[in-house]
DNA sequence: GTACAGCCTGTAGCGACTACAGACTCAACA
DNA sequence: TGTTGAGTCTGTAGTCGCTACAGGCTGTAC
């Protein structure tokens, strides 16, 4: 490490809790700037790397793909960091979360009642099977 | 069409509602038998295909994956359909959708303070944006 | 005969990783 | 100094469940 302060990609997968495959990922995609190197070709990573890989990390746990996450970083690297933008990003995204949400619930409420109606191994004509349809 | 109640890809994909192209990469992984086919190389269904694929796809809605779809048409086919195996992989998979449930309702909680916590436009320093982390 | 829809195969792409193989580097210890 | 073992590198391929071509054949209607 030819640089104080400067860490190698495990430890920046440590401090952000992201897989080290998942950061040259990242980076291969152009989600995060190709990292500085050492003489010997390893990753060189500093805090701020930490901080900006922390905000990929976050906003991909509340759901956001990539392509959003792409633009919701390029919104915080402006100097106002104003709602403009990222507003209307979260609010898609909050929809489709929603959308999910009423489709989950659904497959839910309906796998509960059909395992409910199953009987313990035994009993012919399984009613699960029975509610996918019958095969001639 | 050689023989009589046979019908081509297209109608199967009307009748179940299952995309043409889906049909032939089911087919091509083995979760559908090969068809038979007419002389010039078609593909030849008949009526127990198209209930064989709507098996398929309520279970699709469902969310089962291939892999379980495959096991349950495994057990559907044998004689007793009972419920041996069946209710098995049915509450394995709801566990799962009840796992998603509460990723998604948790996401949904934070999606929606934020989004609500955001100006209209002008405001600087986004709530949004910095509920994701502030970049060095 | 000539459109045109429908079907065929094979391949490649999507999103978001994950998992190697095979080679190099670095730090610690004997 | 040699050697071990952990860490890192690149490149490629696999995952899941489709979807979308390209380029060619077939079937039907006019």
């Amino acid at each position: 490490m030819p640089t104080k302060d400067a860490f190698a990609i495990g430890a920046l997968s440590e401090e952000t809790g992201v897989n080290i495959e998942t950061i040259r990922y990242y980076e291969r995609i152009g989600l995060l700037r190709k990292a500085a190197r050492s003489a010997a070709g390893y990753r060189l990573y500093r805090a701020g790397d930490v901080a900006r890989l922390c905000f990929v990390r976050r906003a991909r746990d509340l759901g956001f793909s990539l392509e959003d996450v792409r633009r919701l970083l390029a919104l915080a690297d402006r100097e106002s960091r104003s709602c403009e933008g990222a507003k209307e990003i979260a609010e898609a995204h909050l929809e489709e979360v929603r959308a999910k949400l009423v489709d989950l619930r659904q497959m839910e409420r309906v796998l509960a009642a059909t395992v409910k109606a199953c009987g313990r191994g035994a009993v012919p004509d399984c009613p699960l099977l029975g509610s996918l349809g019958r095969l001639t």
